[in-house]
DNA sequence: ATATATTACTTTAGGCTTAAAGTAATATAT
DNA sequence: ATATATTACTTTAAGCCTAAAGTAATATAT
């Protein structure tokens, strides 16, 4: 043996670098298909998603607590969605600090293609896991939902 | 429901964010402690422990391939290593084109500090689960592990 | 009314990541 | 021996990400 860890810990280091390798490789497959298959990345289709289920449209800020990354990140992926011509940027009258963010049409359009084939891909993934087994790693993973913060 | 996928679909989806979304919260957590505590990074971190795990040394060209990332990126990472005097190069007295990089005694020894911490770290989130729920949290992620490859 | 604080957003600097191109050394085929 | 291919590594371009600083507009306190 290499090291000098209780048991306990040992199995838990194990086990987080298996649920780190299971995501991380997920993850990957769902990067490559979607570069490959239709030339784009998982942050401008989280963007897109999340419009998606805004159909008003959101506000930058909005958009980046939605999906939990910083304010300049979501300036980046939006500007480069709008000169793709796939989300469009509006004004706010009220305020002319803020604007609106919504999907184009094409935007729409090619996000509704892009969402079938993710859950295809999620679908078949998922396949070795029968209902009660998928039951089962939710409520595994709901426990490990907020980390203990103190050691 | 905003949706009209099979319900088989909308689980697998379901259990899908739920594994992301756990998977990246522990790895925020690490993330956010290691620069906090530590002044460090994962990749940093990820780089010194291969490097731990073999004090013989490794090439660059190995150490992306244990890593599994690309080689310009390993480039990057032990060129700031290096700067902090944390990783040293040796030029292969064979192969004037390759080199050998291991830790430095000051490499080792913050390395050491850090494995120590991190293991408890992980020790700590893990916590909520005891050894049958981990078992079975292995045994389920196993079955993820190679991810199908067509639909 | 005016000063102060807050809010919405962008910009910047720096690290991480990849793919692709570049450089130099080594290995192989003829 | 020489041409070709391969290998080891670095550089570059571009996207992703954050924290911190910057800008402009709005809200609040007095």
């Amino acid at each position: 043996m290499h090291n000098h860890y209780a048991a306990n810990t040992r199995q838990h280091l194990r086990v987080w670098l298996k649920l780190l390798k299971t995501s991380g490789n997920i993850e990957a497959v769902l990067r490559e298909r979607l570069k490959r298959e239709c030339g784009t990345t998982l942050p401008r289709f989280d963007v897109m998603a999340a419009l998606d289920h805004h159909p008003a449209g959101l506000r930058m800020t909005e958009l980046s607590e939605f999906l939990m990354v910083s304010n300049g990140n979501v300036t980046g992926i939006v500007n480069r969605l709008a000169e793709d011509g796939l989300v469009e940027r509006t004004q706010d009258s009220q305020d002319r600090r803020a604007q609106m963010v919504c999907l184009s049409p094409k935007g729409n359009t090619e996000f509704q293609h892009l969402a079938k084939l993710h859950a295809q891909w999620i679908d078949n993934i998922m396949q070795p896991l029968n209902v009660e087994q998928s039951d089962t790693l939710m409520a595994l993973l709901e426990q490990l939902t907020e980390p203990e913060v103190s050691p």
